[in-house]
RNA sequence: GCCCCCGUAGUUCAAUGGAUAGAAUAAAUCUCUCCUAAGGAUUAGAUGCAGGUUCGAUUCCUGCCGAGGGCACCA
């Protein structure tokens, strides 16, 4: 049984000897360490119905739970206006470290997703068009969604959605067409993207023409381009793979919008009656959920986004029997999202239960929003290439093996550390120096933690439990926290509680550090058991990020 | 106009209805003959406004102010 559930029994039984109704009992972790390491602030709960004065109705409870008080607590306290504090005792924290140290790497795992399929659709660039920094942070939080429900056990299916028809498709083959380069690149297809994008703004006829070009892409009867097409969207594709690899994912499933063309307009077709005809556009009423009106299929009979999204959603279920379709792109779809899945739900309602649209904020520059009209929108490439830059100069003057893929490690992971370490929701506003800087809350801040502990344990050995000294370190006091951290990040989708939590958990191993010695010390031993504690949690907790720990930095 | 999201130190972010609202950064001051100073220690600084619910509100409700996103053939 564990320490949590040990508690709430203990509480429970004290109020049922006091003749209490029990509500529900829950412990939370006091802010200050000072005041214990679980608190509970039942008592202020019953004193309403009780009629009694909180404080004192504590204290008897605090009486009958002394009584019967186990190793693993240290001494109940009441404080503040009626709170029951719980100090865990040495005994408890010494088998925690002990427990982690056997565990390794299944510490922190838990079984509440066990049997249950899960996919996680995210990132979702769009071939002949750069990769942007919203792609990287859709990327950094999907990843770590998809292994905070890996590490609650279910079979996790990574997907990628990838734009690879519509008009920006239509543009990039027309700047093809006009810029007639042989060699077919990234930055070329950058170039063509621009050069067509602007034709289309500025240039009635070329506008006719891109027009047409997007009806042939669908209809796939035009040699020439078929021929662009092809091509383009290959080298699109091989780059992506790049920076997929760079970033550590590692997709499962790849779904293009080109191949939900034929199951959206089916889905369309075959449930003509959830939608209406509306001046020669097939739409489907949001209205009768407090939605709105969204074009499915366009009056030149194009199917749109929504449809090709109707058909993913189709896709996705048939491809594989899931519990859960989680679906993660930026904000501005959160609308569009809930009318497309309404009309999924009246053809599937069950499915639709089934699916969740994860939004995250927009990157913004201090400056204010990025926009490509603007020129200021900052590519994927572009941005991990700046930061291993910085990484690669502050490393000059050290002396390590692996350099380069340790820049690499700290670049990326840093990046990631710094849209993974607030609420997914919300916009990120992404400030080059102070992400650059490195010093403080940051990826490398993590990393250099938990090298420092590499370094101490290949120097000073693995260590023993017995040797455990009566005081216990406030370092104790977060570690074994890590698996409720993982679960409520899970639960709540919101990978920055594991970035707060092992930032908490780094200062605190630093302090720790600086102010102990562990090799030569008074408990060498149980010092080094516990670094090994530390290690393991970080590197458990810097997976769930999608983070490396490199050895040395 | 309607619908969603947000408003916390100078700045960037935390805070499952709880205790003295936490960090980081910028500022000031210490700290490498001692396990990696990308570190550690100390000081100063914040809940947009007005009501309500509650023993208790940054958190829930209402109104106002401010910022962002969405609202028909783009994705």
């Amino acid at each position: 049984m564990n320490i949590y559930t040990l508690i709430v029994e203990q509480i429970q039984k004290a109020l049922k000897k006091l003749g209490i109704k029990t509500e529900e009992v829950l412990l939370e972790h006091p802010n200050e360490l000072s005041n214990g390491d679980f608190s509970t602030n039942i008592a202020m709960m019953c004193a309403k119905h009780e009629g009694k004065n909180p404080k004192e109705l504590a204290e008897r409870i605090v009486e009958i739970l002394n009584k019967k008080k186990t190793d693993e607590i240290e001494k109940i306290e009441v404080a503040g206006p009626g709170f029951i504090n719980f100090h865990l005792s040495r005994e408890f924290f010494t088998a925690q470290t002990e427990m982690i140290i056997n565990q390794k790497e299944k510490w922190g795992k838990n079984e509440t997703l066990k049997g249950k399929k899960v996919m996680v659709e995210y990132t979702d660039p769009n071939p002949f068009k750069e990769m942007h920094i919203g792609h990287l942070m859709a990327n950094a939080i999907g990843e770590s969604i998809a292994r905070l429900i890996e590490n609650s056990g279910a079979e996790t299916i990574r997907a990628n959605y990838q734009g690879d028809v519509g008009l920006h498709v239509a543009k990039a083959i027309y700047g093809m067409t006009e810029l007639k380069e042989k060699n077919v690149t990234v930055k070329y297809l950058g170039e063509a993207y621009a050069y067509g994008a602007k034709a289309y703004e500025n240039n009635v006829k070329a506008k006719e023409t891109i027009d047409e070009i997007n009806k042939k892409v669908y209809s796939k009867g035009d040699v020439v381009v078929d021929e662009l097409y092809k091509r383009g969207r290959e080298v699109s594709l091989e780059h992506f793979e790049e920076i997929y690899k760079k970033l550590g994912t590692k997709f499962d499933k790849y779904y293009f919008e080109s191949e939900m063309v034929g199951v959206g307009k089916k889905f369309v077709e075959e449930n003509k009656k959830v939608f209406e005809e509306s001046d020669g556009a097939i739409v489907y009423r949001g209205e009768k959920h407090g939605l709105h009106t969204r074009v499915f299929i366009t009056s030149e009979g194009l199917p749109t986004y929504e449809t090709k999204d109707l058909g993913l959603a189709t896709q996705k279920f048939n491809d594989y029997s899931l519990d859960l379709s989680i679906t993660i792109t930026a904000e501005e779809q959160k609308e569009y999202f809930k009318v497309m899945r309404a009309a999924f739900g009246e053809v599937h309602p069950k499915l639709e239960k089934k699916m969740l649209h994860i939004t995250h904020g927009m990157m913004r520059l201090p400056s204010g929003k990025m926009s490509s009209r603007k020129g200021d929108v900052i590519s994927a490439e572009s941005l991990l290439a700046e930061v291993e830059k910085a990484v690669e100069e502050k490393m000059k003057d050290r002396d390590i093996k692996d350099k380069e893929a340790v820049a690499e490690s700290i670049s990326v992971g840093g990046l990631k550390f710094s849209i993974l370490k607030q609420a997914t929701g919300r916009d990120i506003v992404f400030d080059f120096d102070k992400a650059l800087s490195f010093e403080g809350d940051s990826g490398p801040y993590l990393q250099y933690a938990h090298t420092r502990s590499l370094a101490l344990l290949s120097k000073g050995g693995e260590g023993d439990v017995k040797d455990a000294p009566k005081v216990v370190t406030e370092l104790e006091r977060i570690l074994y926290r890590f698996p409720e951290i993982a679960k409520r990040a899970k639960v709540e989708y919101e990978p920055h509680h594991v970035t707060v939590y092992l930032t908490e958990l780094a200062s605190a191993f630093n302090s720790w550090y600086a102010n102990v010695p562990v090799i030569g010390g008074k408990n060498e031993k149980y010092g080094l058991a516990l670094t090994r504690a530390f290690q393991i949690t970080m590197q458990n907790g810097l997976w769930l990020l999608g983070i490396k720990t490199p050895e040395h930095m």
